[in-house]
DNA sequence: AAATTTATGTCAGTCATGTTGACATATTTT
DNA sequence: AAAATATGTCAACATGACTGACATAAATTT
């Protein structure tokens, strides 16, 4: 009777720790970490009134300039109306141009301008200030040990995308 | 003129690198690492019908259990309207019982259920498999050195906050 | 005792960013 | 000529955030 009434579920007082055999230290540094990483641009792109979306798209144009829409869509894991919003906002505003591809004349070829490359100059900035802040006081071989685990932690199919970027 | 036309701005072409002064690097990993480090318990909320925003209250309900709905908001920086609906799908379904609070009884100190425990050790197992995964070929010190990182990722006032969890 | 502050809840409206499904167009490939 | 591909666009919807306003109960201050 009493365990079906939702009323009478008793309230667990002991709290979850390392000993129930989860890293919980882990996932929850990572969980803040990434806040607080994504807070930087965030105040940025407000002024513009633009969001996080902006800022990917915008990020992977300027470092893989002359990509297309499909090769975008592929990076970013979304579909192409997630991204089509956004990405025409980009344009309107003048950072990013597109182009005809030369090959093949469907494919619509994604550029920075220069206002665009400023922008995501702009944008990467405090992250990689906080980034070297990071790791400032951090032992030799550390930021390999670093840079190893965030790979590890990428699903095994999509780590050659990674290995891709200049 | 022509420069305050956007159909004449000029695309860039070359790419941006970590020669422009940007640890692109792991900007990039921490993305990537980030995006599929939250899509394993996502697949298991979708049976539920549930959000990140279910799991992230869920998780420290766990870790924190008897924390009140204010203390809540502080780590999780959100508003309480936004908190509102989500905890009360997760009161609703069981998996968490707010109990008033025994000195203040304005406070709801909220607590998992059973039911709400499983759930949060569900969602946290294979995330905590994808850490020791990512760890398991690593040196001696690897794991602290990716610790102080991630800590050092984070805004240094919050820190306080994860020196409190068990 | 009355006034104020605090903790929580709730209503209403808005916004950003994602989703699915359907369909149009131009171009390339078969 | 037909089929496949790359892109764009329309419509409807879901989630999870936001702001602002207001209500209630309880604790604290005056």
């Amino acid at each position: 009777m009493a365990e079906a009434s939702v009323a009478t579920a008793k309230p667990i007082k002991t709290a979850l720790t390392g000993d129930d055999g989860i890293d919980f230290a882990i996932i929850e540094l990572f969980f803040f970490a990434y806040r607080d990483f994504t807070s930087d641009p965030d105040q940025i792109l407000a002024d513009y009134e633009f969001g996080r979306a902006h800022h990917r798209i915008l990020h992977f144009v300027n470092r893989m300039p002359g990509l297309t829409v499909a090769e975008l869509l592929d990076v970013l894991k979304i579909t192409k109306q997630s991204l089509a919003r956004v990405l025409k906002q980009l344009i309107d505003t003048g950072h990013i141009i597109q182009v005809q591809g030369p090959r093949d004349r469907r494919q619509r070829e994604l550029y920075p301008t220069a206002k665009g490359r400023t922008l995501a100059l702009d944008l990467a900035r405090p992250q990689s200030r906080r980034i070297r802040e990071a790791l400032r006081d951090a032992g030799p071989g550390d930021r390999e040990a670093v840079e190893r685990f965030l790979k590890a932690m990428v699903n095994p199919e999509l780590r050659p995308q990674i290995d891709n970027l200049p």
